[in-house]
DNA sequence: GCAACAGTGACACAACTGTGTTAATGTTTG
DNA sequence: CAAACATTAACACAGTTGTGTCACTGTTGC
């Protein structure tokens, strides 16, 4: 009783018709076919819509980096590559001699970047 | 001894110097800077770099979602809601009747998204 | 059976990203 | 002190994102 064609799908959550079609193509929100080939949206997608709404607007987040997010998780090799570095980046830059952080450093990335 | 100025560090590392100053400009490689204003690069920011480059050429990762990676460790709401939407996005459709996920799911939204 | 939907595909367009280049000015160095 | 660098600011430009609209065709509901 809760299975809602792309038009009203759209009107009840906020969005286009046309920005369903193309959340689809962007591999963020899937609906389910129907046999002809009606998109068919079940309140599983209503409500990932409806939070996907509130992201942009609450956190001004673009789709792409949702999308981007969503890659991070099904690929854990890039995730390690990715924090690793934003480790690196944001490590309070020493002031002594010879950080020996600089070395773990460059080992570390050697081992993670090696090809 | 390794204090490279925008050029040398750019041919260093496979930059443009251009490419440099807008790394920086995107607050995601930040180098100190002399009395007279001279951007200054260490070992540390000429490791950053390197491995900037490996990231982008191995996995094909835009800067912007680098960028977007490290606003999601400097926000750790803003991840929450995210790794939230993410695992609604992706929990596996169930066929039963009633999936209990379904208002789990909703609350979760409502607790999370609620302004 | 026809009006009101749905499907795809295409064209259009503003805004943004990433990048080069050029100009006008300041700094370092042989 | 002049050459070779650096600084910022601006203009330019192709490619991408997000979005609307329009055309043509297929499906559904009354």
């Amino acid at each position: 009783m809760e299975e809602l064609t792309v038009g009203r799908a759209a009107t009840r959550t906020g969005w286009s018709a046309r920005m369903l079609r193309y959340l689809e193509l962007e591999a963020l929100v899937v609906p389910r076919r129907t046999e002809s080939g009606y998109r068919v949206y079940d309140l599983r997608e209503l409500n990932q819509l409806r939070a996907l709404r509130e992201l942009r607007r609450r956190f001004r987040v673009e789709l792409r980096e949702v999308a981007f997010a969503a890659r991070l998780r099904r690929e854990p090799e890039l995730r390690a590559v990715v924090e690793t570095w934003l480790a690196g980046a944001d490590a309070a830059p020493e002031s002594g001699a010879t950080p020996a952080w600089v070395e773990w450093e460059q080992r570390k990335h050697e081992r993670l970047i090696a090809a």
